[in-house]
DNA sequence: CGAAAAATGTGACGAATATCACATACCGCA
DNA sequence: TGCGGTATGTGATATTCGTCACATTTTTCG
């Protein structure tokens, strides 16, 4: 499933080229260092990046593709607690309290990730002020998102919770400005998870806003055609 | 010797007292500096400890009384993402990212607390290698908590999320041996946005575990009689 | 291209539970 | 001891949404 590469000097070069507030925190020196303590891992969509329970502690961080870091009810519905992607790590919670793995995280498309040891990802924090305070930031941030989650999932209907997802989801349009769209909108089974509701009552919402011209759809991407109106459906 | 402390006396033992992972990991000295930084304060139980979305950044060390961090949905129903004691800190988050206050900090009782400059806090967390590698073990665990309570509300119906939050709340009774009980059981209406529910659903469960003998109530104290009764509930 | 798999659309139905509206019980306190 | 506020008990009702069961459409891949 995961095919290790050793090229040693493209994985330095990805980690200079990287925007992370997190690992620009490394000096020259760490960097090479971590690609010692490293590897370079493929995992295909649908894949298991992490296991649940499961007491390995790796670092991943994620070069390409995105993934859902997510748990099952015991009636087998899955619920997302965060979405990452290029530029963001998982698994670090592990690594930081040597606790078992508290979630799954699944790729959602095909992903190229670095897998770093637990133990080194710790020595960087222990050795680095300034690569611990981001992780702090880091987690605190990660924090305030999964409180917020709760108080959405508790508070809102699913249609709301819905249009929220996807204005959050939202960038401007590249090619035509002014407009914004979702690139890469995930399966309404895989958006389903993101806003803890069944992929039905997803499909049921689409169909609705699809009618009421607020949203369109194209291959595997997402159009907002009325973002006043999404706003509106979403906070009213 | 003198039998007057200063307050600046009484809370530096109080600080050598404490049972706390992150404060036991500073040194005299440090602890000498941090009481120059912090002042003791008192919270009547129902006052506000916390405002949301206020920028001031204080972090509050509880040394008596218990708090819960809360968000209200826009229907105004409460929902505590959690609940606070003795030893406990609130706030950090703040302090660590200099955002605004994620959530409201309420006492449920009449609380003791010394509040730290979040400054100072934060140049404890740059100095002190242990400090801050504590602190995040507790953001960890306090993510690993949310998440844990994100799937619970997600994925249990009201009664059983009711059974777990009595048997985390539940300790050997000192009484009577062999028996559990609830000190300083919260009123329903707490207990509600504790586990997610409303007043009323909470009274209804409360009601069924008393007529099948599983608990009992006395005064502002719950005792379980049948621990393994309320355990099935929660979980099957 | 064409078949199998994956994704989506939609109706019917039931279960959980919030909400409203009271009744009742309990507690602190003057 | 009685009063007012707070906490609790309980029925009726409405709503949201998950689940089941298919039909239909789209995508993938040999």
């Amino acid at each position: 499933m995961s095919k290790i590469c050793s090229n040693r000097d493209r994985l330095l070069s990805l980690l200079y080229r990287l925007e992370s507030p997190l690992f620009s925190c490394l000096s020259g020196q760490e960097k090479t260092a971590l690609v010692e303590h490293c590897k370079l891992a493929k995992f295909s969509a649908g894949s298991t990046i992490i296991k649940r329970d499961e007491a390995e502690n790796s670092v991943f961080l994620i070069i390409a593709g995105s993934a859902h870091v997510l748990d099952y009810s015991t009636s087998g519905r899955a619920l997302s607690y965060i979405s990452v992607g290029e530029g963001d790590i998982v698994g670090e919670m592990a690594a930081i309290d040597c606790a078992p793995r508290s979630a799954w995280v699944i790729a959602v498309s095909d992903c190229q990730v670095v897998q770093i040891s637990g133990c080194f990802f710790m020595q960087l924090a222990e050795k680095n002020h300034r690569f611990s305070l981001a992780l702090l930031r880091k987690l605190s941030t990660n924090l305030r998102a999964s409180n917020e989650r709760v108080t959405e999932i508790f508070s809102l209907d699913a249609e709301k919770r819905a249009c929220i997802e996807l204005m959050r989801m939202a960038r401007l349009d590249p090619s035509k400005p002014d407009c914004y769209c979702v690139e890469r909108m995930p399966t309404q089974a895989h958006f389903a998870t993101l806003i803890g509701a069944s992929r039905e009552t997803v499909s049921r919402i689409m169909s609705r806003l699809k009618n009421e011209s607020i949203i369109e759809m194209s291959k595997h991407s997402l159009q907002i055609l009325d973002k006043k109106k999404l706003e509106k459906r979403a906070f009213y």
